[in-house]
DNA sequence: ACTCAGAATGAACGATCATTCATTCCCATA
DNA sequence: TATGGGAATGAATGATCGTTCATTCTGAGT
């Protein structure tokens, strides 16, 4: 075996290395069952790492869950925010390409999210990080489906409901494609999805 | 404190306690931190009890999902084909009041769930227990919009998306009740699913 | 080439937890 | 009332894990 050398790098560097780590190993065996000589191995590093780093397990744990929900919601948010210039229809369909395309539809990624949505009803913590980035990207979503009602005229429909049951309708089906894959594709939840904003906005999808 | 007398008492009765009392500890304090200490004083019972009756803590948590999932998708299954004699609409507004009534929306209930869908990724024995019964509710969901899109002379309408999207949604708004519950409440879920529906099965309604 | 601030290491420690099992005690049966 | 089968108990055990910190090592600055 080729002894590793030891190298020193930045804190930010370390930080994100132990992260994606943590990623991988919450992934593979559970958050329930994640320990640092696990996180601190699959990085290739010693054990005391994970602490000097993030001081404590738990500290690691909340960061590592502040990292996913700011990739997934900021994400989210840049779609529907960046392409000011395209139509709405344009962002409409980008937005839901993005929530059911390859990036988040990993199962490293679903699994690590659910993970801390399993946790979340017993702590309060994880609660609060997720509805930190969780409220900005329903905003921006009630915003996207304010200015779609009003150029398409749709009678009755209510903006913060619709992006309410798209939201949920989204997690629904990432819990479905984490949870029991043989039973539905990523073809059939794209599907699904633009459906239900087919049915909500028939002249933009 | 009445010291409490040593009682006897037959197998399934302290099974059932012992697995009510391990819900009460996941809802309380998470799937990932539970204690079979935890566990056995929440029961008001000595510490070797639940070796003794689930051999280990492993099968205690099994048998725990086993019954919440029975017990949700029992209570569906039940819905849709007990109320044999009522119409079609009837059964599927008891449905929806069923999936987002009183019942299933404890927050316990729905703490335990999704405790349980976050380890799922990482470890198939859950997923086998919830993919069973969920297999089975979904088969009957589908046979109730069957027959819902054959009365109604829905046209185009594909009775398995319709209801792989309808269960993604229910999920997706249980989750948002449990993670987000200042963001939306039982009423508005309602209103969701039922909306849902509506746009699916106008007639039905 | 030399130096040293501090990054990285991992053996050791103490705390926690699942599991065991010798013992206690209940209660159906006779 | 007497009693045996087995349900219930909880102290003890051994294994696992988070955290610490004395020590080693690196590489930028001189």
């Amino acid at each position: 075996m080729p002894k590793k050398k030891r190298q020193i790098l930045p804190k930010e560097q370390r930080r994100q290395q132990l992260i994606e780590a943590t990623i991988r190993c919450i992934a593979r065996d559970g958050l329930g069952s994640i320990t640092v000589h696990m996180v601190t191995q699959e990085a290739g590093l010693s054990l005391g790492i994970a602490n000097l780093h993030f001081k404590t397990k738990d500290n690691l744990l909340k960061e590592t869950l502040r990292s996913v929900a700011e990739e997934y919601h900021g994400g989210q948010i840049a779609i529907m925010e960046g392409h000011r210039t395209a139509g709405l229809a344009d962002r409409l369909a980008s937005l839901l390409a993005f929530q059911l395309g390859r990036g988040v539809t990993q199962r490293q990624k679903m699994a690590v999210w659910f993970a801390y949505y399993g946790e979340a009803g017993a702590r309060p913590v994880y609660q609060k990080i997720v509805s930190a980035s969780d409220r900005m990207a329903a905003l921006t979503l009630e915003s996207l489906f304010t200015d779609i009602i009003e150029e398409g005229q749709y009678k009755d429909a209510n903006p913060a409901e619709i992006a309410m049951g798209y939201s949920a309708l989204i997690d629904g089906l990432h819990l479905a494609l984490l949870v029991t894959p043989r039973e539905i594709s990523k073809r059939q939840a794209k599907a699904i999805a633009r459906n239900f904003l087919h049915r909500a906005f028939p002249r933009h999808i």
